[in-house]
DNA sequence: ACCTCACATTCGCTTAAGCGAATATATTCC
DNA sequence: GGAATATATTCGCTTAAGCGAATGTGAGGT
């Protein structure tokens, strides 16, 4: 419900984009939908910080949430406008090739495998592939 | 000589195309090499915003700057990053479907047709054609 | 009902962006 | 050299971004 405002001018979406930290969420989230818990345990950053960057980039329309119990699960959404999309598309495939990139996969990949060596809630549930977005 | 520092990365990338203002200057560069008294002109903003908005963009590696005589030319330069580049071409095919920035585009092409038409120093140089970038 | 857990939001604060006005620099013309 | 022109930079100011600390909210468990 989130996901479909109006349709975002360029320079919103290029604020969003214009972040660290923003960056390596929706790098993250890239191809999977992903519990907070684990934005907090890989980036080693405090809550309200992570809660705050994941609120720009809803507001900004690149990701979307869904409620599971106590958990959220955050996802990237294509925006509407193809070039928007194209954009981010370019952007996610050239975060891949940064070294701090691949490394916070490498760990979000490890946690998935065994949770139990990170610091994470117990029962928190899994990242999980997205068909599409 | 200021287009190939280093490598910028991403995020200084995006803070440089999140401005309207920088977003315009960029559109109206697309494809050749225009005069800052153009832009002036154009965007119907003071000269000293144009000039800062252009400092911005040499210092994030996007533009380029020519001297010629008294009027300074600037152009578009690819990034030497591969992905930052597509990122920047995508952003000015966006750009293209915008109402203001083909207005924008229309304002530059009748300039160069009939400048008198325009406040325009005399002899102002075109904006010429760039077969590459 | 109450407590706990996961997450979101608010509150002050510090830092940076963007602006117009004024000033500085570089080039050409006389 | 000095005036004129095109552009760049600096100076205060206002507004917004980003941060940690504290607080609020919504779901589950007991």
């Amino acid at each position: 419900m989130t996901q479909l405002g109006k349709p975002v001018p360029l320079d919103v979406l290029f604020a969003a984009l214009a972040d660290t930290t923003r960056l390596r969420l929706l790098n993250l989230m890239a191809g999977r939908e992903v519990c907070v818990c684990y934005f907090v345990e890989i980036l080693r950053q405090g809550q309200p910080k992570i809660s705050r960057h994941l609120a720009y980039l809803r507001r900004a329309g690149i990701v979307a949430a869904r409620r599971e119990g106590k958990w959220m699960h955050y996802r990237i959404v294509s925006p509407s406008d193809p070039a928007a999309a194209a954009i981010l598309e370019a952007t996610l495939i050239s975060l891949r090739s940064d070294k701090q990139m691949q490394f916070d996969v490498s760990r979000l990949d490890r946690a998935c495998c065994a949770p139990q060596k990170l610091v994470l809630p117990e029962g928190a549930p899994r990242p999980s592939v997205l068909v599409s977005n």
